[in-house]
DNA sequence: GTCCATGTTCTTTA
DNA sequence: CTAAAGAACATGGA
């Protein structure tokens, strides 16, 4: 559930209400969500909420004893309730704020939530997409002959983007899923630089995407569903050419394309 | 029962 | 070394 723009709308309303706060107890409901295994968490007692920010999908809460890095994964939800609220299944994490309390929730456990302390934990995820000019996407696709669609999910390559954005990108710099990441020219590194940009922000503007389980901090879903032009939409008429979606799959995921916008370079 | 799912990582195979 | 494909993780919805 969780792409760049899910993470960024949960960072948004989680940060204004944590900030400044001092924790005053951590629950773990369950032994082996959080990592690593031995870190005595109830050391984080005591210590305040400096900051809260997004790198890629990763959610990193600075408090004055060191970083906490949440990674949602498929269906982690990281909210503030009110401590009387009844607490849902598979929440994983309590952080008792006083008057508030902060959850993560996570029916699959694909995330997860781990200590860093003083490490920084950015080495190994690429540049943040809003930020990177057409250039730096273009040397980095050069370097790779997956197909366009695989290389933007390599988070190492990009860091944010996820089968939603990707296939939403690919769709509005025309530019077909399969075509091989080397072979993508300067006119197209532009459209797609371009694209993804757009495409982000108009998702960060209406909250997210919320197919199943997305929520922000307050528990509201996002909208942006509603303005997919291919994801999950596969036999549906294009909305800017009415020929159907596609739906192949590549790496491993769903990839849905307009074949008529997003002409393949193969010669068939 | 089946298939599918917004993510990541590891293994196998070529 | 690259990369493609598959499986794995765990749960729930259609």
């Amino acid at each position: 559930m969780p792409e760049l723009p899910e993470v960024e709308s949960v960072v948004r309303t989680v940060r204004p209400r944590v900030v400044g706060r001092q924790v005053r107890r951590v629950l773990l409901t369950r032994d082996d969500y959080a990592t690593p295994a031995n870190f005595a968490w109830s050391g984080l007692v005591g210590s305040i909420i400096d900051g809260v920010r997004r790198r890629g999908k990763r959610i990193l809460i600075d408090t004055s004893r060191g970083g906490v890095l949440v990674h949602l994964g498929m269906t982690g939800r990281l909210t503030v309730a009110d401590p009387r609220e009844p607490v849902a299944k598979h929440t994983h994490a309590r952080f008792d704020l006083g008057e508030i309390e902060m959850r993560l929730c996570d029916p699959r456990r694909f995330g997860r939530l781990h200590w860093l302390g003083a490490s920084a934990d950015d080495a190994d995820v690429g540049p943040e997409p809003l930020t990177l000019p057409a250039a730096g996407l273009a040397t980095r696709l050069k370097k790779t002959k997956r197909a366009v669609k695989v290389a933007l999910l390599d988070q190492k390559l990009l860091a944010g983007l996820g089968n939603i954005y990707v296939d939403e990108a690919l769709h509005a710099a025309g530019i077909h899923p399969r075509q091989a990441a080397s072979s993508v020219d300067r006119q197209q590194v532009g459209r797609l630089s371009g694209a993804i940009k757009r495409v982000l922000r108009r998702a960060i503007d209406a909250g997210g995407s919320t197919l199943r389980d997305y929520v922000d901090a307050d528990g509201n879903p996002g909208a942006f569903q509603k303005l997919h032009r291919v994801y999950a939409r596969a036999g549906e008429p294009c909305r800017r050419c009415r020929t159907p979606i596609a739906r192949v799959v590549l790496g491993g995921r769903s990839t849905h394309f307009c074949p008529q916008c997003q002409p393949s370079v193969q010669p068939t």
